[in-house]
DNA sequence: GTGAAAGCGCTAACAG
DNA sequence: CTGTTAGCGCTTTCAC
């Protein structure tokens, strides 16, 4: 119905009965004047639902208030939680997140980063699904900010993963302050970087005899793993921590499946906290949940004290992780 | 290590010996010059690694070449599809997506469209996770086009969902084109609009004496449906069309345990196509594919014609499902 | 064919 | 304390 017709700061400054400069320095709490001058523009700019037309700010101040975040992460397990991270850290300040997925094709992401750059974005975000291995985009000589989350990063830049180790070993000890003595470890590729630090995480608190067995990151690999350690007919776990939750899936189901009591004669853990799987899990499942959303507020923090030239060591930041207590360990409650 | 100063429009014209207009002219395929000229100034632009500021650019032609797109799917089992699809099919044009989850909160949803449209973003597109309840999101008087996806929209707006009739009918008939004769419906909560359209497509083959059992959309409601099927211990289904992923890979678990071959004794369907659950379930699961990355081109379609001012008709726009042929029903392959 | 000039909507000196 | 003026980087009449 009613026109669309959008309000200018003219607009503002002829109703008020100013000039465009001082409705500008009212609105914007800069320059000196009196409170009521101050507050008659105010007024009218509210009376008028006056809005600053970001574009003409961003062309003078050089700082679009934008930035964006790029993904190889098609599935949005990693992403979307960063993503919800970022954008919440970032909206008061007015600041707006261009958001693509580019897979694994660099010239998807070549288009889509020069896209965002002709948008005069201030700051790039990088996100990923594994942190061993980059985005197929090419960052060289970018005259601004960039953050890595969940990526692998070059070194001396600002990057944010969350500390495997530290989670991994709040999992295990949990387990073993259960009383469990032996433990197992069902893990994914041994080639994955998360893997490792997992693993060793493991090795410590498990000591370094304790099994390690390495699989695809599937709910078959955890069946599989089961009839291994089933199979011998000798001492067998009574604390299985693994890789991811869908392995500790594939674990629980063929516990089950084998008249294994979870968590009565063992303790299963999972990695993830993918609340999809770990409520679908019989009894639903212990895991360790990575908190990317806190990771994704961070990076938006980083970013706009970067873009705003605020000082910033670069390296490696490892969030912490917490447990999510389940009842698939025993002990626990829920 | 290169200063990173930003190339300018004028630099160019003066490496090219010519003036801004003429540059500019030249680079947009515009005016009237000798093809010598434009291509002097082509590849001065080349040279110099020009990249115009869209920024300048959208303020004179009141077109930020930006869309917004909102979501309440916080998961992103449909947003990222989706969004993936509308980013396609926008950046050839040099358009960017701002993205973000407001959740149901309706003061982040304000927050978050202030924010875009202060951006002077040229369109907003909706996206929900279920096609009969609506974003928290006011838009009153929005002097822009809006299109909505896979969520509740006034009538006369432009939306797009995809085609559960459709996509529950082939299902259906081909679990019947098997020779399957005693068909169920295992699905989700019976106020779901999507439940209601699949329910009616499975009862126009199956027949109105076919068992429909609604239930939440979990697994474990699967599980339970094949204990009531089953229970009464007279005529069992030989196949069963389930609402969604999850209930069907509840069905199969449970159809296992109790000894009933799939897809031997029974065909099973699922909804959703959910490559995780799907590839994850014994057998594969044959599922519906919602082909939400089509949906998001065809949304990306949509709001660049309406932002061109071109006409589009308002209106629900249903597009097609298709079968993704599993082992869980037999006949099939993969 | 090419260029000078006006201006998109706003901010930031600098005068008054 | 307030207003005039000069741009931000680009496009687009309109003269030459």
């Amino acid at each position: 119905m009613s026109e669309p017709v959008r309000i200018r700061l003219s607009d503002v400054a002829a109703e008020a009965g100013v000039s465009l400069a001082t409705a500008s320095k009212a609105l914007n709490g800069t320059g000196r004047m009196t409170d009521q001058t101050r507050d008659r523009v105010k007024q009218a700019a509210d009376r008028l639902g006056f809005r600053p037309n970001a574009m003409a700010r961003a062309l003078i101040r050089q700082r679009s208030m934008t930035v964006g975040l790029l993904t190889n992460d098609s599935y949005g397990r990693f992403t979307m939680p960063v993503m919800a991270g970022v954008a919440a850290a970032l909206v008061d300040e007015g600041i707006s997140v261009f958001m693509c997925n580019i897979e694994d094709d660099a010239q998807a992401g070549r288009l889509h980063l020069d896209a965002m750059l002709d948008k005069q974005v201030d700051g790039i975000i990088l996100t990923g699904k594994r942190i061993d291995t980059a985005l197929p985009v090419d960052l060289e000589g970018l005259s601004i900010p960039v953050v890595h989350v969940f990526t692998k990063a070059p070194p001396d830049t600002v990057s944010l993963v969350s500390d495997d180790a530290q989670g991994a070993g709040e999992a295990v000890r949990w387990i073993a302050g259960l009383g469990r003595q032996r433990l197992a470890h069902v893990t994914g590729p041994a080639d994955f970087a998360s893997v490792a630090e997992r693993a060793r995480a493991f090795a410590e608190v498990a000591g370094p005899d304790a099994p390690v067995l390495h699989g695809p990151w599937s709910e078959a690999w955890g069946h599989e793993a089961v009839d291994r350690l089933w199979r011998g007919g000798g001492t067998v776990p009574d604390g299985i921590f693994c890789g991811n939750d869908q392995i500790a899936r594939g674990v629980i189901d063929a516990l089950r499946e084998r008249g294994v009591d979870v968590p009565g004669d063992v303790s299963v853990v999972g990695f993830d906290n993918w609340d999809i799987v770990a409520a679908a899990t019989r009894p639903p499942l212990t895991s360790v949940d990575m908190n990317l959303k806190a990771l994704g507020r961070e990076a938006g923090r980083l970013i706009r004290a970067l873009a705003e030239g605020q000082p910033v060591a670069p390296g490696l930041r490892r969030m912490p992780c917490r447990l999510v207590v389940r009842r698939s360990c025993g002990g626990g409650e829920t």
